[in-house]
DNA sequence: AACTGTACCAACCGCAAGAAT
DNA sequence: AATTCTTGCGGTTGGTACAGT
């Protein structure tokens, strides 16, 4: 079968602008995405809509959750690998505001290191910065700490002495809502500067207005919990209380 | 202060699956 | 049933910031 060329020709590449951005929040909040590929023309946009989706899947979408992962996300993370491998999407399902993208990233730099080499086996190929790097900060000693006497028995904390306050921060167990905060501070300057009518209200507005980005809202977590442990009854205990602990502090985010 | 190397992240590319015709 | 179209996914790359020398 011929496959249709993703970009023709004059299709603007690379980083997006603000401008480029507010166009297309701004046509997905008025008109949803129905048809990715028509829409750059319809939002008057110089992209393929390859590029217009996956710009706002991971960086756009109202209920992405920008700033470092919390611990528990990178055990999360961690655990889903084992038992998903490099399906990312998957593990995206079971974090949400997260993207396969973004979890992508955060294991090639930094959980993979965590785990041993000898599970390199699940990714099957891989080529470039296979490690000897002179790390200066994933490589700094971890400790994989197994709590066994708090509510959080079942959480392996991950931690980086140089990660603890600087790349990871623990927003999600210091207070539920540092991650909202660093959400709004990483979204960058657009949102700020570029898009200052675009607030909070703004993404609550579109959430409840638009099926298209309701569509996109993860279900409760707890019934990814049945799927994720469908295989490994050993871990069901395990994960029911991994995701009610997330779902907590995914609702006490929402505050 | 300048240079070099590494880490990180956003974005692109190609493939595959599912939907539509 | 076959073909075409669209979307979604995973792998990979390029640019930038920053730490180390």
């Amino acid at each position: 079968m011929v496959r249709a060329p993703c970009c023709g020709i004059g299709v603007k590449k690379g980083p997006w602008s603000p401008e480029e951005d507010e166009a297309l929040v701004g046509y997905i909040q008025r008109c949803g995405h129905g048809n990715w590929r028509a829409l750059p023309k319809q939002a008057g946009l110089s992209r393929c809509g390859k590029s217009c989706r996956l710009r706002w899947m991971n960086y756009l979408r109202p209920d992405i959750k920008r700033g470092n992962f919390s611990q528990e996300e990178q055990e999360t993370i961690i655990r889903l690998h084992e038992t998903f491998g490099n399906r990312w999407s998957a593990i995206a399902a079971s974090l949400p505001g997260r993207t396969d993208n973004e979890i992508k990233n955060v294991w090639h730099t930094h959980l993979k290191k965590l785990v041993s080499p000898n599970t390199s086996s699940r990714e099957p190929k891989k080529k470039k910065n296979a490690g000897g790097s002179r790390s200066k900060k994933a490589s700094e000693p971890i400790t994989m700490q197994l709590d066994t006497d708090s509510e959080n028995a079942m959480f392996v904390s991950v931690v980086s002495k140089a990660q603890s306050n600087s790349d990871f921060s623990s927003c999600a167990t210091d207070s539920p809502t540092v991650s909202r905060e660093i959400s709004d501070d990483a979204r960058g300057s657009f949102s700020s500067d570029a898009f200052p009518e675009i607030d909070e209200s703004f993404w609550l507005d579109a959430l409840s207005t638009d099926e298209s980005a309701a569509s996109v809202d993860l279900p409760p977590v707890s019934e990814h919990s049945n799927l994720l442990v469908s295989s490994d009854s050993d871990d069901m205990d395990f994960w029911l209380q991994v995701f009610e602990g997330v779902g907590d502090l995914q609702e006490l985010s929402r505050i």
